[in-house]
DNA sequence: AGCACGCCGACT
DNA sequence: GTCGGCGTGCTC
């Protein structure tokens, strides 16, 4: 056997080296193989040629199989995997992996949807076949149409297999890769001007190389019609269009809408909700330059596209953009780096952009674009309004005033909706009465209680104190944990509007996937009064127009131990209080607090969305958080907290000397012990320098996967790279 | 991560 | 006497 060709292999392991393996005859990089590894076959993918080195050439083992049913893997997009795997310090094999559909992370061959479009030839037009034999004319006289595939003509006749492949031996049709991509544009809507500014400076920049944009544009200000004549421009240019979106905004409807505005130009939507198979098809779809436009989720980013265009990422603050386990991707950070590589435009949008956006704003690597008002000319931004809590009588945490306005607005005949705030939830102890909260003494995190041991605890420096009995700050008895107090909220609502048609809406309310369209279609017919609901009826579905909004519990996610929960409590009210009158009436919301004059609260009233993006900004930048710092996290989990405590205390000693202009915070244990019988902790590295962090953490990895070696089987590690979540 | 090898407890 | 617990070590 003359085995005489070394390849580079990468192999789906927690390993950072490639493999060394033999082949008969070269292989391009990308290609896809089935090696033997260890006692088990494993799925490869070729990462260039490869000498033997110093390994002894008998380890070397042939390569078994060699996957031809598509071609190799762009180099591009192995440019891609080699840049996320070393930005976010994850094993290359890993890495590449979790770009790849699941499909062909399989050492096996694929089945591939045949695409191929089927045609008369001359011959096969001038002999239809006799109307009598009803299946085969149906064929052909679709095929007299149009150029259709297999799949198109099997609900006509369920032989059209069999009939196509008679046909073609007669020289009747003739079949191959369908057209370039053909394009036509639905009805546009009007651009108000503003609009029409944004538009023109974002088409300018198209065919002009790299660009990043922002557009900050208000909710109700039509930013997705802005995109959509964008994508026209690129669409008719023959290139394709990459849309990411959040996962809870891929509906049905956004899907129609980009649909029925390119209705000739094949869409392909890719989301974690897929079969291995319509996810692969449509990958490909994509690879293979079929697909004029692939819109999706974080995942859709790694599609291979080679006439990209243009990427879009819409609501780009949004969190579901960053992957939380494995590999620790952000969608948008790749995305941007995406459009650098392959030298186009990306548009950044949203109402409430990230303060990572803004400071890139700020330091000039993206440019701004504004759209400041509703598309629809009459439309009001909604009148937001406080009411304080702390003197008032309440029911099952529902203010007097709240019920009152609910009533009213049912007797109006408008649909209300009552959004429980449930999002970041930490236990923090506030006061009832002056407003005190736990801050820890020693940064600026605010204490967490531990409620098995009562005590309280600093999440990101550690810091652990007795609960008091009683506010240090006024003496008063009355200290609770914020956010305490909604959870009978639906049977108090139904007790005190025993009129009102309520529907509550949440995870288990929309369990199946069919629930969701039964309770949208209630909404549409006007058969509900007042919507109860968390996260979910923030953002995405349009319920037309909600005369009011009220919102509970938002003051949980004011005084939060994660130093971001401000910027996302921000952005969320925003979008919630967006919800409100969109059509010809300005809706109204009202927010219940403890803390009227909050800077988050009055800034919200205002609709002063640049006024409070700056105070965070100062904020962040005088605590040297990020964006004005580049932080990684050293999680670390075991079934015993100290265990993995010990783990990073031992790490952070150990990577001490390397840490230059690095700062080491911790270990701390972590904010909640997320999965059952496991503990967590973290150590935080931050550095005013990216750089550095990324060249620390390069030396830092290796000594963790050795202390790693060295410490128990069952404490488990990951490194976070730009955390969402601290 | 898998998977095998290897060395100590309660079962036919 | 053996089945099986999961500690440890390797994968070209």
């Amino acid at each position: 056997m003359a085995n005489d060709v070394y390849l580079q292999v990468a192999v789906d392991v927690p390993l950072r080296e490639t493999f060394t393996y033999c082949c008969e005859r070269p292989l391009p990089t990308g290609t896809r193989v089935a090696v033997p590894f260890g006692p088990r076959r494993a799925c490869g993918i070729v990462t260039g040629p490869s000498a033997p080195g110093g390994l002894d050439p008998a380890r070397i083992r042939p390569v078994l199989e060699i996957f031809d049913e598509l071609p190799p893997l762009p180099v591009s997009f192995l440019e891609m995997v080699a840049f996320a795997a070393a930005y976010y310090h994850h094993p290359y094999g890993q890495t590449l992996f979790t770009a790849l559909p699941t499909a062909l992370r399989q050492p096996g061959n694929v089945r591939l949807p045949d695409r191929r479009h089927w045609w008369l030839t001359p011959a096969g037009r001038e002999t239809p076949p006799p109307a009598a034999h009803r299946a085969r004319r149906a064929v052909w006289q679709a095929l007299a149409d149009e150029a259709c595939t297999l799949a198109a003509l099997r609900p006509l006749a369920p032989q059209a297999s069999a009939i196509l492949k008679a046909w073609l031996a007669e020289g009747r049709v003739a079949s191959g890769e369908p057209a370039a991509l053909s394009f036509r544009e639905g009805p546009v809507l009007a651009l108000n001007g503003e609009q029409q500014t944004v538009l023109q400076a974002l088409a300018g920049a198209l065919a002009q190389g790299f660009s990043a944009w922002l557009l900050h544009g208000i909710t109700g200000s039509g930013k997705t019609e802005v995109y959509l004549q964008l994508m026209a421009r690129v669409l008719a240019a023959g290139q394709q269009v990459l849309v990411l979106i959040p996962e809870i905004n891929l509906t049905p409807q956004l899907i129609e809408r980009f649909a029925a505005r390119f209705p000739d130009t094949p869409l392909v939507t890719l989301h974690s909700g897929l079969s291995d198979g319509e996810r692969l098809a449509g990958w490909v779809d994509g690879w293979q330059g079929r697909a004029g436009i692939v819109i999706g989720t974080r995942l859709a980013v790694f599609t291979p596209l080679p006439r990209l265009g243009l990427i879009v990422v819409d609501e780009e603050h949004d969190t579901s953009f960053k992957q939380q386990e494995g590999l620790r991707y952000h969608a948008r950070d790749l995305a941007v780096w995406r459009a650098h590589q392959a030298a186009v435009p990306v548009v950044l949008g949203s109402a409430t952009p990230s303060l990572e956006s803004l400071a890139n704003v700020e330091a000039g690597r993206y440019r701004r674009l504004r759209l400041t008002q509703r598309a629809h000319g009459a439309a009001r931004l909604p009148e937001v309004q406080l009411i304080d809590m702390r003197r008032k009588k309440r029911t099952e945490g529902l203010a007097e005033e709240s019920v009152e306005a609910l009533r009213t607005a049912q007797r109006a005949g408008q649909m209300s909706l009552v959004f429980i705030n449930r999002r970041g939830y930490a236990p923090v102890l506030a006061c009832t009465d002056c407003g005190w909260t736990s801050g820890c003494p020693h940064c600026s995190s605010k204490l967490v209680i531990h409620l098995p041991e009562r005590r309280l605890r600093c999440h990101h420096c550690g810091w652990d104190a007795p609960v008091p009995g009683s506010c240090p700050d006024c003496g008063n008895v009355d200290i609770r944990p914020l956010g305490e107090g909604t959870q009978r909220l639906e049977a108090a609502l139904t007790a005190m509007l025993p009129e009102a048609r309520l529907l509550r809406i949440d995870r288990d309310t929309t369990r199946r996937k069919d629930d969701w369209d039964q309770l949208y279609q209630r909404i549409q017919a006007e058969e509900v009064d007042v919507l109860v609901g968390t996260q979910m009826l923030a953002k995405g579905h349009d319920f037309g127009s909600l005369g009011l909004v009220v919102v509970l519990n938002a003051d949980s996610g004011l005084y939060s131990a994660d130093f971001r929960a401000t910027e996302r409590l921000f952005a969320l009210l925003n979008q919630v209080a967006g919800r409100a009158g969109r059509a010809d009436t300005p809706g109204r919301v009202l927010i219940q607090t403890q803390w009227p004059d909050h800077p988050l609260y009055q800034a919200l009233c205002r609709h002063d969305f640049d006024g409070y993006a700056r105070t965070l900004a100062e904020e962040r930048q005088a605590a040297r958080f990020p964006p004005y710092c580049s932080q990684a996290l050293l999680r670390a989990d075991a079934p015993d907290l100290k265990d993995a405590m010990a783990f990073l205390d031992r790490l952070r000693e150990a990577l001490e000397p390397l840490a230059e202009g690095i700062e080491i915070v911790g270990p701390a244990p972590a904010l909640m012990t997320r999965l059952a019988g496991r503990e967590r902790a973290q150590l935080s590295f931050e550095s005013c320098s990216r750089q550095r962090l990324q060249h620390f953490l390069s030396e830092a990895v290796p000594q963790v996967e050795a202390a790693a070696r060295r410490a128990s089987r069952s404490l488990r590690w990951s490194l976070d790279v730009d955390p969402q979540e601290t």
